[in-house]
RNA sequence: GCCGACGUAGCUCAACAGGAAGAGCAGCUGAUUCGUAAUCAGCAGGUCAGGGGUUCAAAUCCCCUCGUCGGCUCCA
């Protein structure tokens, strides 16, 4: 029998019978304790037995550990809820990716008081340290006991779930239906916290109960607690909306309607370097510009399909003149329309037409968040025509198109995804194949790694998604490239081939930054609102000390601003530590100090954001380093 | 859409248990002309989200609507 103990492996022959427990008891050198067990590969309880032959891994830490760590910790939130509150219904409490849940069933709510009533309790359980056991029972035995506590949640779940033999964990007087694994008793579960409540279907279905679900998380020791919880703080700091709001970037009015941005002129202007920015490159790229309208009649969306499988994300339509228009909800009907209206041979492909096109999809009202999900949004929207041949080389330089311009904007780590055909679909299979094919094979050629997502594509074709990871590892889902069998057919769009025949043109769909505001949001996030220094709503502010400077400091915005640099001069009646502390909470890049030791000498005094003074240089000569570091678009300042 | 919480000045937030709406910041006016994260004083600013109800009296209690937040479901 081989025995792994972190990193050192041991040969041991070991009788049958005795628990992993006890072997562990006879094995240990020191107080560690390991909370379960990888037997053969399967993670297993500490209390089961050993039955001979095994590989056996103790487990300290790690991801598989942490999760059996946090199911138990469920558990306990389950226990001390009832302990609390006898009568209330479980439903589920599994482990999930920073936490752990539990979901409830009464009618009063669980309110902030509440929470920490349970986690007070939940702490007292954990120092008692009671045993958690597994139990096998018989199914009937299993329904008859939860039967008596009232819990019909439980029941149902045994009826799907359970086969023959019922596995329960019991832990004091709570005894809850689970496969397990579990810690060997709840003295384990110490470092853990409520963090919130909120609702939930039984099942994820809108039509059966409404579940109180809480949320907590639990962690190996204190300081990976305390760490977790200052990564929330700092989430909640970085909060677009928060940003948004002091920075003065963007607005939601009640006024014009939720889901609706408003973008103020700091914010404008960095949607301007933004969009300035993606149509320059996508000229750079081989692609064309176009501009399509914001409504269109109703026929094109029934052509488009969109009023069979979109309707209900789609605006109704109004009417005028005895025809019905449609705001749309999507550009790429537009952009078929205008592929048609030419006839076009193969030599004219692959055609790249791109497009800032706003849309309006509307939105459950519970769902709107910020810039992140709103009804109106435009996409950095692009549709690639080309022959099947085409294809591959056309997704791998998309692909490397969204890895340059994503970099650009500080995203180097991506999590990537092919999504392949789905249950439902248009198209032949060997078109499927030929597609997902083509998207795989560019994937490998342009080293990115990535991971299939089996059924996960679109009815009308395979689709690769990339998600961008924050400076916090938060993960925003952004560019995607999708392959499309649907419109061509439905809009009967065709190239002449060679030999004259018609023939139908591979479609690819794609927006790099998804859409702009969305993207914009991830942005503030990303950068905590301090944007670098070519994308900043203001680059440069300019400080005079006193009245005396002001003529000077006009002179050197006008110099800043015909060199394209946008600045703002602080003329107030005010003291400088005022004025800096002001730019400083802006975010402001560069700050320029002018006294009249600079005006006489024609220098500034330059701060820079996160660095503080720098001391006195000459104008010129910041100008011209300016002027480099906002050509190059860096991070740094 | 669903469940829960919340909505007070431009912003951030007070107002014990129903008894005359308050502070800081921002704004305006004046004084101060200042060397690296908040100078002082004064002034102005509110249909307490909107509507209805209970009460001698409602920001406060009840109902409806709208919006926001946390999730569910959905998604760029």
């Amino acid at each position: 029998m081989k025995i792994k103990i972190g990193e050192k492996k041991i040969e041991k022959e070991f009788k049958e019978g005795k628990s992993f427990w006890e072997l562990w008891k006879e094995l240990k050198k020191d107080a560690s304790l390991p909370l379960c067990v990888k037997v053969n590969g399967v993670i297993r309880d500490l209390r089961d037995e050993v039955e001979g032959k095994e590989s056996i891994e103790f487990l300290f830490d790690g991801e598989e550990a942490l999760e059996v760590l946090r199911h138990s910790a469920s558990h306990l939130l389950a226990q001390a809820v009832l302990q609390l509150w006898p009568g209330t219904k479980t439903g589920v409490g599994p482990p999930i990716k920073d936490g752990f849940y539990y979901d409830f069933h009464r009618k009063e709510p669980f309110t902030s008081q509440d929470l920490e009533k349970i986690e007070k309790r939940m702490l007292k359980l954990s120092e008692q340290n009671m045993e958690i056991r597994r139990e096998i029972w018989p199914k009937g035995k299993a329904i008859d006991y939860f039967r008596k506590k009232g819990q019909n949640f439980k029941i149902e779940l045994i009826e799907e779930k359970a086969e023959g033999d019922v596995s329960v964990y019991a832990q004091g007087e709570f005894v809850d239906f689970c496969r397990g694994p579990h810690v060997p008793s709840t003295g384990y579960v110490k470092y853990f916290k409520i963090l919130s409540v909120s609702a939930a279907y039984w099942k994820g279905d809108e039509n059966r109960e409404s579940m109180q679900r809480i949320y907590g998380t639990a962690f190996f020791t204190k300081e990976a607690l305390d760490k977790y919880l200052h990564f929330l703080e700092e989430a909640k700091k970085r909060d677009h909306r928060k940003l948004g709001k002091a920075l003065n970037l963007f607005l939601v009015s009640e006024e014009i309607g939720p889901g609706l941005i408003l973008w103020l002129p700091k914010g404008g202007i960095v949607r301007k370097i933004i969009e300035d920015y993606w149509r320059n490159e996508h000229i750079r790229k081989g692609y064309d510009i176009i501009f399509t309208p914001h409504i269109a009649d109703l026929n094109l969306w029934q052509t488009s399909g969109h009023l069979d499988f979109y309707k209900e994300n789609m605006f109704p339509p109004m009417e005028k003149d005895n025809v019905s228009y449609q705001l749309k909800p999507m550009n790429c009907p537009f952009h078929i329309v205008m592929f048609k209206s030419k006839l076009h041979s193969y030599r004219d492909l692959p055609i790249r037409w791109a497009e800032l096109g706003t849309v309006y999809r509307y939105e459950r009202s519970g769902v709107l968040h910020g810039l992140l999900r709103v009804r109106g949004f435009t996409q950095d929207d692009a549709h690639i025509f080309c022959t099947p041949e085409q294809m591959e080389d056309e997704i791998l330089s998309t692909l490397n198109f969204a890895r340059e311009i994503l970099s650009t904007f500080g995203f180097t780590e991506y999590d990537i995804f092919l999504s392949t055909r789905p249950e439902k679909f248009v198209g032949a299979i060997k078109e499927w194949d030929r597609a997902e094919d083509a998207l795989k094979k560019a994937l490998d050629r342009s080293g990115m790694e990535y991971e299939i997502d089996p059924g996960a594509g679109v009815f009308y074709g395979p689709k690769i998604d990339i998600k961008i990871r924050d400076v916090l590892g938060r993960t925003w889902q952004c560019s995607t490239i999708q392959v499309d069998f649907n419109l061509p057919q439905r809009f009967g769009i065709y190239y002449v081939e060679e030999d004259g025949k018609h023939q139908t043109p591979i479609m690819i769909h794609r927006a790099l930054l998804g859409s702009i505001e969305r993207f914009f949001g991830v942005l503030i996030e990303h950068y905590g609102g301090a944007f670098p220094l070519w994308l900043s709503p203001v680059q440069v502010e300019i400080i005079p000390i006193t009245e005396r400077n002001h003529d000077y400091a006009l002179k050197l915005e006008n110099s800043l601003r015909q060199a394209y640099v946008r600045v703002e001069t602080d003329l107030r009646n005010e003291k400088l530590g005022y004025k800096i502390r002001e730019a400083h909470l802006n975010k402001i890049p560069y700050v320029m100090v002018l006294g009249d030791k600079e005006e006489k000498e024609g220098e500034i005094s330059l701060r820079i954001r996160g660095k503080g003074d720098m001391g006195r240089m000459r104008f010129s000569k910041f100008l011209n380093m300016l002027k480099e570091k906002i050509k190059n678009k860096g991070q740094e300042l």
